[in-house]
DNA sequence: TTGTATGCGTTATCAC
DNA sequence: GTGATAACGCATACAA
């Protein structure tokens, strides 16, 4: 009917009161009488007013509440890597703090009317890895003066990064294979770069992904010459042709395999099952994350537990300091080994 | 090292225009001589404009580019289930000619300051189910104009809802079953209500969730009598533990299992290897969702294959129709039923 | 405790 | 093609 929206101006008239007392009342930023109060409350509900607007409160507090999240890839993609969605879970906790919500940005623009880095009201954001297609809109953000954090990226001079000790920890699992005696050890490594075929990693091939990088780097201090497959992706079914491949090649089998994500590694112990190979007993079998993988019980994986959800709340405190007007600061986190069962001594098997 | 941000005005002042010119430079909505532009373009390139503040932009116009997607349960659990994240997909194309991105809400109001249904800037909401918790802030949504969709869920009267045949579908695997000449069916189901523990259902039990009880009449349109277990959780693990409690049960197995998920059904099939039965030869199983399953490979779960993409994009089309005033319309999706290497005709043994 | 005044930064509308 | 004007709806500093 209304021709128009109540305001709280509106209802600030019919309560006899003067605007900013109305505002207060909603606030609550002040003291104010409860028979003023009461007014002001029952002024709103004869209106149909529900409360300040969101847009108008957000350009006159120079906030608004939102924080964006920008992925390199599609949603899809982006959701079915387990660590991915446990980062949401942490970051979506980190914000809260600042009274945040998350917004979902896609890295490509090229939907046509999809919102942007650029044309978001946002606090802040946060970039999950960070190719270079960004890096335009980026500058625009920052010269906004909207604080930025990247999760495992480089973003360029003075943004702030959540890290991870890739190398150290596979690094730490490997010696641990070392110790339990292993020599004929293989890797299976995340793909190294996007739109990548799986295939045997020669000396030739350059890696574009840090992660696949800093894993492989991991690995070889301690098995400089161990041959490395990497996959197409980290999933089951991906770590099942890899394992294929890894115990189809010439020569005798590898006693252990060393896989950079707890998919592949499971998808790494189906290929050893269907090969005639027990794991642990004929191979040891290592992955990286430390997330459930379903299906794989009564497995429970040797690997490399990473503080995926303390990613994303490290980047939410991140973001919040300098929100704060505090001083960006990185951060290096470190993953926890976890000895599970499908790990033993090299020649273990009865 | 300014005190404050440039703003368009002094953009405009500097390049020796109006506001309006400027601005209309920006978004480019009228016409502007090409000089006009650059000397424009040059003043904010020297104040370090970057163009309009989201945040009074979507003041003045009435929008924010923003709908908020409000989910029932944690983020973690959210995205855990493939189905919504194909869904979320769906939303994101479906948004997208909206200009806008999409909100991450829960539905839970506890932590302290995150934003919720009322203060954020929405344009619109999408409800993914719809719990209880949500109507009081689901009234003041509605009563400020912002369009809500729900999907699978009923948020009351005149809020459009895009939905499934969850029974209708249901009914034709099982139909599929009979025809295949079995008598002996089991069923196993999604969880009858929030923090359900795994059981056999008795003829007593409520079933809070939708989906699972229209999927269970579904299945009992065919097969009246077919004893039913109700798993925890839809996942590979709940499904072991569901199909071991049905090979476990006295007398003849089943020789046919109607699972109320792909993930069940992938759980179902391990747990039936595991009792010495081969798929589809000994038992058949049948899924729904028609998602793919990581590590399910080389079975090709026969199963109904529900429209998850569609569902988020046909919300997104409800949202714009009704932000263009049209009606609210409601929309009843069909699943496909596809025949896959997971069932066979009754006693198919060899 | 309440009211007054002002501005947050933009853009729609209309006249020129 | 350009400019003047007027909101958009609110929250804060400050005065009373």
């Amino acid at each position: 009917m209304s021709t128009r929206r109540a305001t709280i101006s509106d209802v600030a008239r019919t309560a006899g009161v003067s605007p900013s007392t109305a505002s207060v009342v909603f606030s609550g930023k002040t003291p104010v009488s409860d028979e003023t109060r009461s007014r002001v409350l029952a002024a709103a509900a004869e209106l149909g007013y529900t409360g300040p607007d969101p847009r108008a409160a957000s350009l006159r507090r120079g906030r608004s509440g939102i924080v964006g999240v920008v992925f390199e890839e599609h949603l899809g993609r982006t959701f079915q890597d387990p660590v991915k969605i446990l980062m949401m879970d942490g970051l979506t906790d980190g914000v809260a703090p600042l009274g945040a919500g998350l917004l979902l940005l896609r890295d490509r623009d090229d939907t046509d009317g999809a919102p942007t880095l650029t044309t978001a009201p946002l606090d802040a954001a946060v970039l999950v890895g960070c190719s270079g297609m960004l890096r335009e809109s980026l500058d625009v953000v920052r010269a906004r003066g909207i604080p930025v954090v990247v999760i495992e990226g480089d973003a360029g001079e003075g943004i702030p990064r959540i890290d991870l000790d890739n190398r150290a920890a596979q690094s730490r699992a490997a010696a641990h294979l070392r110790e339990l005696g292993h020599e004929r050890v293989a890797l299976v490594t995340l793909p190294l770069r996007a739109g990548w075929a799986p295939g045997w990693i020669t000396g030739a091939d350059d890696i574009d992904i840090d992660v696949t990088r800093d894993r492989l780097d991991g690995a070889r201090d301690v098995y400089p010459q161990a041959p490395a497959y990497a996959a197409a992706a980290s999933s089951i079914d991906e770590g099942v042709a890899a394992g294929r491949a890894v115990f189809a090649a010439a020569g005798p089998h590898p006693t252990a395999v060393l896989a950079q994500s707890d998919l592949l590694a499971a998808g790494v112990i189906r290929a050893a099952e269907e090969a005639g190979l027990r794991v642990p007993e004929d191979v040891s079998v290592t992955g990286f994350d430390g997330i459930v993988v379903d299906g794989l019980a009564p497995y429970e994986l040797t690997t490399l537990v990473q503080p995926a959800v303390e990613k994303g709340r490290a980047a939410g405190r991140a973001v919040a300091a300098m929100l704060d007007g505090g001083e960006p600061a990185s951060l290096l986190l470190t993953c926890a080994f976890r000895a599970g069962n499908t790990t033993a001594r090299a020649g273990a098997a009865g």
